[in-house]
DNA sequence: GTAATGTGACAACACTGATTGTCAATTCAT
DNA sequence: ATGAATTGACAATCAGTGTTGTCACATTAC
């Protein structure tokens, strides 16, 4: 009986007055209103990655995160709708800082595509190893919160393994004509990278990063050699 | 107060009486007492099974378990100390599915090690195509439960990924020389498979299952191939 | 048949967590 | 200074889960 949701906010929802009234509060320690609420809503965030990233979603409540936030629970109905709200937004920003720190090491001076793989996986692993908890966000509890969690989370590796497909595929035009599927390539190459990574982390980021750094692209020569094996061409430009 | 645990039974204990009789129980429907009991934990392992593997770990409680199981509570407390220890014991029984397949597999007439490979990976895919309450078992319930299932899914895929690496090695023994870690390798692989079969698992199993085993052991392939690049020697003998 | 034992339905209890509501104290606009 | 807006602490409610216990009934041994 006490299962209403409102209107079932999804997450953003400005300061709304029950009233019609256009509800602009005032001001409060030198803040609008709206720059408090995003404050707090940044709270929880950061709140929900220490505390889903250390202790697992499963493990860890409205209450606990709250505390950590140093807000009331009423706080976190202002800016999500139930726990699984919160963990999308953490999660989103988990994914956006390792596609940042991608992105920029892409975007680095020209070189040949096994520079621009060793840079990227590097990025990628430097990341992850300077806050662990998105290992966690990002590689376990993503696949178990939810199924619209999951989904996103199927979206976002696709978004990557799409990527190094479409760049397979631009190097190895022929690969189809031989029975090769560019994207299931790209898929196990971005599953081997994956997996090498979860064990480096679960088991406390022992092994130097270099040495992680170079059995991931190890995988993404061998794939490439490997298709300049299929087609029996000498290759085409593989550095460029 | 209520949180006394009797001497912590980890799940198996014979149906001892209180005190210190022999207590052997009476026959019942033509079953030993043992025999009454061990159906029905193999009930209570079928519908977590299917619970499990169906809604997920976190989204099924005991209640519902034994509703699926057609017994009441006080047996599921008879076998299993609590629902993380059933998990347990369904994970056990799915992963000796999958190794007795994929053991079924390689102990075949002998072949070459591409197409020892290619079995392997081939069962793999068929079991879990066959039940694909193995796939969320092993692939995902079993990363969040909690630490010990963890652990042990830990320990269940590393062996799989340390015959994978002592084949490597025994293929190629001068990898080390090379700068190249056999087990790292043999995980990536590992990962590469793991991946695809979670696409292919979670998209329904769409794509037909000859064109994921295919492109599952081109990472083998591709493994040789640059390994035998690397060592930059015409390999040792890669068919056996 | 009768008594002992096994069984199933279900109540009871203790917890935990989510969600909403209350209220006094604080902070600001005027 | 005064009153309204804002905040924080916390109570209250509600639902769900794990766990143990009760009790009537069914089944078997004797």
């Amino acid at each position: 009986m006490s299962k209403s949701k409102p209107p079932a906010k999804t997450s953003e929802d400005a300061a709304l007055k029950p009233d019609g009234r256009p509800a602009r509060g005032r001001r409060f320690r030198g803040l609008d209103p709206q720059e408090r609420q995003r404050q707090r809503r940044e709270q929880l965030i950061a709140a929900g990655l220490n505390a889903f990233g250390n202790k697992g979603y499963h493990a860890v409540g409205v209450r606990e995160i709250c505390a950590e936030a140093k807000l009331t629970e009423r706080y976190f109905y202002e800016s999500f709708s139930n726990r699984e709200d919160l963990f999308l937004a953490v999660y989103h920003h988990a994914i956006s800082t390792v596609r940042a720190a991608v992105m920029r090491a892409l975007s680095q001076p020209p070189r040949d595509v096994q520079a621009m793989a060793r840079a990227a996986v590097r990025a990628f692993l430097e990341t992850l190893r300077a806050d662990p908890r998105l290992s966690r966000i990002l590689l376990i509890d993503a696949l178990t919160v939810g199924a619209e969690v999951s989904r996103q989370s199927q979206l976002a590796t696709q978004s990557f393994a799409d990527i190094v497909g479409s760049l397979i595929l631009s190097l190895f035009p022929q690969l189809p004509k031989h029975g090769v599927d560019a994207q299931l390539v790209a898929n196990g190459l971005v599953g081997s990278t994956v997996y090498l990574v979860m064990h480096w982390a679960f088991n406390g980021f022992k092994t130097p990063l270099d040495t992680v750094v170079e059995h991931c692209v190890l995988f993404y020569d061998a794939a490439g050699t490997e298709a300049e094996r299929r087609i029996g061409k000498p290759a085409p430009t593989r550095r460029a």
